[in-house]
DNA sequence: CTTTCATTTCAATATTGTTTGAAATATAGT
DNA sequence: ACTATATTTCAAACAATATTGAAATGAAAG
């Protein structure tokens, strides 16, 4: 990941909104979810979730794929790895601190 | 780190300017760099520096401390950790692909 | 106590991002 | 073809953020 992608990923998860689906769709699994379903999760129309659901997918957060009528949304996992360890190594240089905090089970 | 948290330091990082200004504070280490020093390496004047530096600052991304006439800035490396698992744990519940992709070693 | 240096604050402007609602597109059923 | 459903696209209004340059602050030196 380039420092490019890295701002478009970063740019697109500080909006409350997106956050908000970013994580619906992680609970959701590899099935994903419908437009109108994260509409609805996050309480927005259905033009502002399409507007969120573009910026996601446009920044690789996301992936969609249309199912008969409806186009669902999953989690494209590759980015958020990448996008993490763009935090961890690029911006970070693989500092103790980050790192030691990044292995689940330890506090930080 | 809550979701407000999280949201500003997504927000913050997410300008070019200021995810140099923290690369830089990266490489400078615990030293850190004056405010000054940090307006040329990102080409910026200097009010333009102090607007990023407070926002990051703000965000809990960087610390600041007057060495006499000079403000010195640091990375905050509590907070770039904390962000870091906030995306791994929070965002993407610690899914194996993700989790696989920060150990730095391993191709992602 | 005035000057110089480093930085911040402020107000104005410019740029960018978000929301809304209406119209357009795409798919499926009748 | 016609209607209903799901979603997107578009333009306008609105809101938030960034940039600029000038003025203000804080600290050291003469």
């Amino acid at each position: 990941m380039n420092e490019t992608d890295a701002l478009a990923a970063f740019s697109s998860i500080s909006s409350a909104t997106r956050l908000r689906i970013l994580k619906g769709l992680v609970t959701a699994g590899p099935e994903g979810m419908n437009a109108g379903e994260i509409a609805e999760l996050v309480d927005a129309t259905p033009s502002r979730a399409s507007f969120h659901l573009s910026n996601m997918a446009d920044a690789g957060l996301v992936i969609s794929n249309r199912q008969s009528r409806q186009i669902s949304y999953r989690v494209n996992f590759e980015t958020m790895g990448a996008l993490t360890r763009y935090l961890m190594d690029d911006c970070c240089q693989n500092n103790e601190i980050v790192r030691n905090c990044c292995v689940t089970g330890n506090r930080c």
